[in-house]
DNA sequence: TTGTATGCGTTATCAT
DNA sequence: ATGATAACGCATACAA
């Protein structure tokens, strides 16, 4: 049996309320007493109890992180920012993938019930509706990607404002027939670059073409399986809803002797690690992925420590893009679409 | 507040002793009272409380995970690995990266106390001493990557046999003159994969020679950096130690004019998912990175469910060498080195 | 078959 | 400044 608090008084000689005084700063205790506590707990190795504190604190210092899938080095990205913000704010992160089903990610909020401070979701695939149905309304959330459709906290990625940047640099380059890989439509994220894709197009004068519009679902292997479609509608660049993607196309294009930028030119989302070791380098827009993370645990702190008197925020991040190879253009610059933010 | 024990018992006409059986399937009780708890159990939507539950249970449901960063794809496959197999077996994962620091990592185990049931350590820059030194006595552990100089559970690659068939596979191609580019050697895996490549070369005759061995840091960027220094060395192959150095490489031989692998052969080691999707594709070792986290989470569980009467286990996965095109030779041979499970 | 009461290890509320 | 002691929410031994 591990050593209590109890363990601690005795030893001390002392009343357990002094130790936990002692242990806590909490209240007042005579300097030579306190020596004695804290020589006795170092001695012994004491630690307090976690769950044994949880229940009377009301505190866990976990947050609960849901996300749908931990494949690939976007969510590696993501849980590495989310993980540094943590430590340095003294919570535990209390992580899991995989929830597509609606139905799971509400069993598992609530088997969440006093393990966690608190929530941060990312749930591309999940309607406005579901979400409001499946939130969980005694437990803050932070909701990562998506806005919803009612007050909530909520950081994401300015998709709109950095599709819109690529598709245009893309046209500035002198294309104009502009072929998209989208996300699954499902998602909102995706539909949002979708947006964007459409934005530039119709800035410049472009028209809307549906059949230039082909949808994938973010993975590799997706870019690479739909490259024969995308080929076959001969377009001079396509826009690849993100760098996964992208990859899987490069792939596809390499070995079907398509040359890159030259015969087809290409532009990714998300900037992943991988990008600029791509070839040729993936020109991408890029997502501050890991301050997607950091900002989620920073914003469920404030929620937290602001209790019912909080009011939910909607964090945009701005994206920049990232000039490589595999656009055609000239390497090294930079462009950044302007960034929102609101309060 | 939320709804506990009390509230069902009171709203089913029972005492919380039974509303505790019914939820448990811990004794006996008559259907027809089963019933009208799980009714009122589920119409008001309680749900346990985990830290108490915790308290009297001495079991939290959750396993702790440290490891030494959460960078690139390696540690989000072995993330995924586990979490599945957590999943699977009602484990929750509370995560935790980037602990270089052998106080650190002293500390979070301390802090873990009371939250978690045991606990899934990497940590390979660990000297065998001082993993010796800050192991928690009193909570089960199951190493990763490294195997412990004292009883220890442990899940690791065979190393050794993996860069052995990777380097033996480049003899056979023709070479004679292979370098090594290696990963930290303080780390006992880069030691391994090094241990590997010498045994190849003596097997085959050909004299180890120190100065065709560059050590990296396993990551991109030292894969970049170190490649004028191996071009330098005019090897006509160079065994990688990881994939993500092999990334970097290939990028710096691009940029250098140097054909892969006419004029340069490469095998790295891993097979992360990007492996695949890099010019010439590369042919690697692959380590079943996701079935190492899975493996360490189903052994966790056995020594947690066996107790003080659990003799440790030293899992030891089989490699095999996937053939790309890094390596000059044909597509789509798979060669396993043989595997060995030590129990 | 069921209810009452005790304890898990801690913090918080009272006395003193 | 300090020590008893009552919660916290649950599982369980024991009584009924």
């Amino acid at each position: 049996m591990a050593v209590t608090i109890r363990d601690v008084a005795r030893a001390a000689g002392v009343g357990v309320a002094t130790v936990s005084r002692v242990l806590n700063n909490s209240g007042p205790v005579k300097e030579e007493t306190r020596r004695r506590v804290a020589e006795a707990a170092r001695r012994l190795g004491y630690v307090p109890h976690g769950a044994a504190r949880s229940l009377i604190t009301r505190r866990t210092q976990t947050l609960g992180v849901l996300l749908p899938d931990l494949y690939g080095e976007f969510y590696s990205e993501l849980v590495r920012g989310m993980d540094q913000e943590a430590r340095r704010r003294g919570y535990y992160l209390l992580v899991s993938g995989m929830h597509a089903d609606p139905k799971e990610i509400r069993t598992i909020v609530g088997t969440m019930r006093g393990r966690v401070d608190g929530l941060i979701l990312m749930a591309p695939h999940l309607s406005p509706e579901l979400l409001r149905e499946h939130l969980p309304r005694d437990v803050a959330v932070v909701l990562i990607g998506a806005r919803a459709p009612f007050p909530c906290d909520t950081v994401r990625i300015d998709n709109v404002a950095g599709a819109r940047a690529a598709v245009t640099h893309l046209i500035r380059q002198g294309h104009q027939r502009l072929a998209v890989l989208t996300g699954p439509l499902s998602n909102q994220e995706a539909r949002e670059r979708l947006e964007g894709y459409r934005l530039a197009l119709q800035e410049a004068g472009i028209s809307v073409r549906p059949e230039l519009e082909v949808e994938g679902d973010f993975t590799e292997a997706s870019g690479y399986e739909l490259g024969r479609r995308i080929l076959s509608l001969a377009p001079s660049a396509v826009f690849v809803a993100n760098d996964a993607m992208a990859i899987g196309l490069l792939r596809f294009l390499h070995e079907a002797g398509v040359h890159v930028p030259d015969q087809l030119a290409l532009v990714g989302f998300d900037d992943i690690p991988m990008a600029r070791y791509t070839r040729p380098a993936l020109t991408t827009v890029q997502s501050p992925i890991s301050e997607l993370g950091s900002r989620a645990v920073r914003l469920l702190e404030e929620a937290l420590a602001e209790g019912s008197g909080h009011v939910p925020r909607d964090i945009v991040l701005p994206t920049r893009l990232v000039v490589r190879e595999s656009c055609g253009a000239a390497e090294g610059r930079v462009i950044s679409p302007g960034s929102t933010i609101n309060h």
